[in-house]
DNA sequence: TCCCAACGGGG
DNA sequence: GTGTACGTTGGGA
């Protein structure tokens, strides 16, 4: 059969597998007993119970002791109880060592034959089919409790059809309403179950809620149950041989890597950024009385759960291919992938080819050494502070793969670094690397890079947009995405290639490379306005053109060493930057652009935080706009004087100026009186319930004492009156003075109605 | 400047 | 899992 491994899992001394293709599907299962190694020997070892066999073997001219045991949890006893021993290779897991032992990739093509071996066949696409789904739940008291909350409806969305299970006080029940969901999803035949935010929220309720009612959550290819493992700052759902992928998931990975820019990241927000289509959003705090007042409000909620699961749907369709194409180059399966940071995922290329090579995996470095590391920071890249203020017609040049290109260039790895060879590289932090043998990071840096050619060449072939495009633009994402992890990697603090000398080495060739640059785009009479690490921001003036950067680009590029390449990134009318010196080093990105056709790219002044009210993020927004626009301090300042005066004359809803923030703990226990606690307390006092994840609505009004005293619940606001001044002052004037400052405009030209004439003007 | 608390997605 | 944990920001001291 011609299929791919779609998941496994370890059983004892068993591995077991789902192998599947379009069609078909085994499951098969392979004796691989566990095994890790010890530096030292002594004979009392041999009567330990767990250990089945030990074996001498070689390794980087070592004698190494293989020690074969009976089950996974075995390792785990025996790498402490053996500590004398010196354990190593004794923390990769079973399903992991199995894979890569055997040289076999998850998700890629193999024929497994009738002798049980997987034999390489030519690499297809891989198709599987996937469905939404969506929970709404009671929730009166804030936080849903599945104790004893019931999920009121459940939304189902697959390729072809959407809808929504849903029960009523008198009308079904909740039970009958899962067992409906549960057939759909088994007749349905999925690869992959989805949702957003499915693993920290929906799957664990769901899960509850069928223990509750006593129904058996049986969505396995085993009978084993959903796995749902609580962390410390997530919670991650699995099903066996059923793909659980949550979109939340992989658009918190894009904007992590920098793929996406959504700050904001609930379900409207992403969807309206990916798709640019509006959806139906319903505050989550409505829901029960919604599903109780029934009519019209229910068939709102019920569109609103329908909605959820088409978008959750849709995003995955994107995602899902990307990280198809990484599991594949990482030959590790999906699920796994879905939960690995890209420094993780570098790190299981290392060991694949490290064990290619009979190379001893280094252990992962202790806590305390975690620490250490972590405390010693390494000095990034060069910034040069930007020409405050705004500028007009901007080229901006970057060096493409900078970091990559430089590791290759110059061979830097932990196992190049200060070795015994007579040909080396010195970087300009004074560190040696050897230029052979190849490293470890730099040959997979040099393949993922080659590959990468390889496959755009093969995507130009297409137009864009077919699904033949669509399969190698996924494909040479994912490469590029691995590449760029590298020097991440290397100065990770977890990690088992760890090198402060590479990674310090990386960066101060990267500066050299820069201020290089620098130079001879002055030399040629350009204005640099700014650059950081790997880009430069050149202001054209009057004299120079498109054509002079081409040329200065031409220029540098001949100088540089092999593979390394700047390029122009693009043309600017127009754009803000601001100076934010921290220290002597770090400056912050904060700058905005925009293109010829009317887009705007802004890095680091957006106000996403709920706790900043509608009327700041609004006029902040405008503000950016505006000045972009029209190039023109003087019409920002209009806007901002306009809503100033709309404020201070009451013409603005109430609504714009709440202020939310969430109970994190019992109110009581705060020990800070912040003015999200003190608004708690009164909700109290009036007799509301405030329970933990509350998330409260509260405006700052007139009258006297601390803000936080005047930190008033919305349910509680009567005819009270905002404090205008509060909003101006502290709300609107931060927001907008972070851009408008840098274009000559001042607080007090702003807050004052001013002297009395010539005023009028403004409004 | 340092340190701590809050925040994130979901209902 | 061959387990136990993030990364950033704003406000107050």
């Amino acid at each position: 059969m011609k299929g791919f491994i779609f998941d496994l899992k370890s059983q004892g001394e068993k591995i077991k597998i789902v192998f599947k293709n379009k069609t078909q599907e085994k499951t098969i299962i392979k004796k691989f007993p566990p095994y890790f190694y010890l530096k030292k020997y002594d004979k009392a070892i041999e009567t330990v119970p767990e250990i089945k066999e030990i074996k001498k073997e070689k390794k980087e001219n070592q004698v190494l002791y293989k020690v074969i045991v009976d089950n996974p949890g075995s390792v785990i006893k025996l790498r402490k109880d053996l500590k004398e021993f010196e354990p190593i290779e004794a923390n990769i897991p079973h399903v992991y060592r199995f894979l890569i032992d055997n040289n076999l990739y998850a998700m890629r093509m193999y024929e497994h034959n009738e002798e049980g071996v997987f034999e390489k066949v030519v690499d297809e696409k891989i198709k599987l089919k996937m469905a939404s789904f969506d929970l709404e739940v009671y929730n009166k008291e804030g936080i849903p409790n599945a104790e004893k909350d019931a999920i009121l409806m459940i939304s189902y969305c697959d390729e072809k059809e959407s809808r929504v299970f849903h029960w009523e006080k008198g009308k079904g029940s909740e039970k009958e309403m899962i067992l409906d969901f549960l057939s759909k999803i088994k007749k349905e035949k999925i690869d992959v179950l989805t949702g957003y935010n499915s693993s920290g929220f929906d799957l664990p309720y769901l899960k509850k809620r069928c223990s509750v009612l006593g129904i058996e959550l049986d969505l396995s290819k085993d009978g084993s149950p959903v796995n749902i493992k609580k962390g410390a700052f997530s919670t991650k759902a699995d099903i066996f041989g059923l793909l659980h992928f949550d979109s939340y998931d992989g658009v918190a990975f894009l904007n992590k890597i920098g793929a996406m820019n959504i700050p904001k990241k609930d379900l409207e927000s992403v969807y309206k950024e990916m798709f640019g289509k509006e959806k139906l959003d319903v505050e989550p705090w409505k829901i029960w009385r919604m599903w109780e007042e029934g009519g019209e409000e229910l068939k709102t909620l019920i569109q609103y759960n329908k909605e959820d699961a088409i978008a959750a749907y849709e995003i995955a369709k994107e995602l899902l291919p990307l990280y198809i194409e990484i599991s594949k180059i990482i030959g590790l399966p999906i699920y796994e992938i879905t939960r690995m940071s890209t420094s993780q995922m570098v790190e299981w290329i290392l060991i694949r080819e490290a064990i290619q090579k009979g190379m001893i995996i280094p252990n992962t470095p202790s806590e305390k050494e975690v620490k250490q590391r972590m405390m010693n920071g390494i000095k990034g890249g060069f910034v040069k502070q930007p020409e405050k203020g705004l500028h007009e017609k901007i080229a901006v040049c970057d060096f493409r793969s900078l970091y990559p290109t430089l590791i290759i260039a110059y061979n830097i790895d932990k196992t190049t670094y200060n070795k015994k060879c007579d040909d080396y590289n010195v970087s300009p932090k004074g560190h040696r690397f050897c230029k052979k043998p190849i490293g470890l990071i730099p040959k997979m840096l040099k393949e993922l890079l080659e590959k990468r050619i390889e496959i755009k060449k093969q995507m130009k072939q297409f137009k864009e947009g077919t699904n033949d495009y669509k399969f190698f633009y996924y494909r040479q994402w994912a490469l590029k995405i691995i590449a760029n992890s590298s020097y991440g990697y290397m100065v990770y603090a977890r990690a088992k290639w760890y090198s402060r000398e590479a990674g310090e080495s990386v960066t101060s060739w990267a500066r050299e490379k820069i201020h290089e640059t620098i130079k001879k785009a002055e030399e040629d009479g350009f204005k640099v306005l700014y650059t950081d690490t790997d880009s430069i921001f050149l202001k054209l003036g009057d004299k120079k053109t498109k054509e002079d950067v081409f040329n200065l680009v031409r220029k540098i590029n001949k100088d540089l060493p092999e593979g390394m390449e700047l390029e122009f990134e693009g043309y600017f009318p127009r754009g803000i930057f601001v100076s934010s010196k921290k220290g002597e080093r770090a400056v912050k990105k904060k700058y905005a652009l925009i293109r010829e056709d009317g887009a705007l790219e802004i890095k680091g002044f957006e106000l996403v935080r709920r706790d900043w009210s509608n009327i700041a993020k609004e006029t902040q927004r405008k503000v950016i706009k505006t000045i972009l626009e029209q190039g023109s301090p003087e019409k920002a300042k209009e806007v901002v004087k306009k809503v100033i005066n709309e404020i201070r004359e009451r013409k603005i809803n109430l609504k714009e100026f709440i202020i939310y923030t969430q109970i994190k703990r019992k109110v009581s226990s705060y020990e800070q009186q912040a003015p999200h606690v003190k608004a708690a307390k009164k909700l109290i006092k009036a007799g509301y319930k405030v329970k933990t994840g509350n998330i409260l609505e509260y405006v700052i009004v007139q009258g006297s004492g601390s803000i936080s005293d005047r930190a008033i619940p919305i349910q509680l606001i009567g005819n009270k009156k905002y404090d205008a001044d509060y909003y101006i002052n502290n709300q609107v004037l931060p927001a907008v003075m972070k851009i408008i400052r840098e274009v000559g405009i001042t607080e007090d030209e702003l807050k004052y109605k001013g002297k009395q004439q010539g005023l009028n003007k403004w409004f």
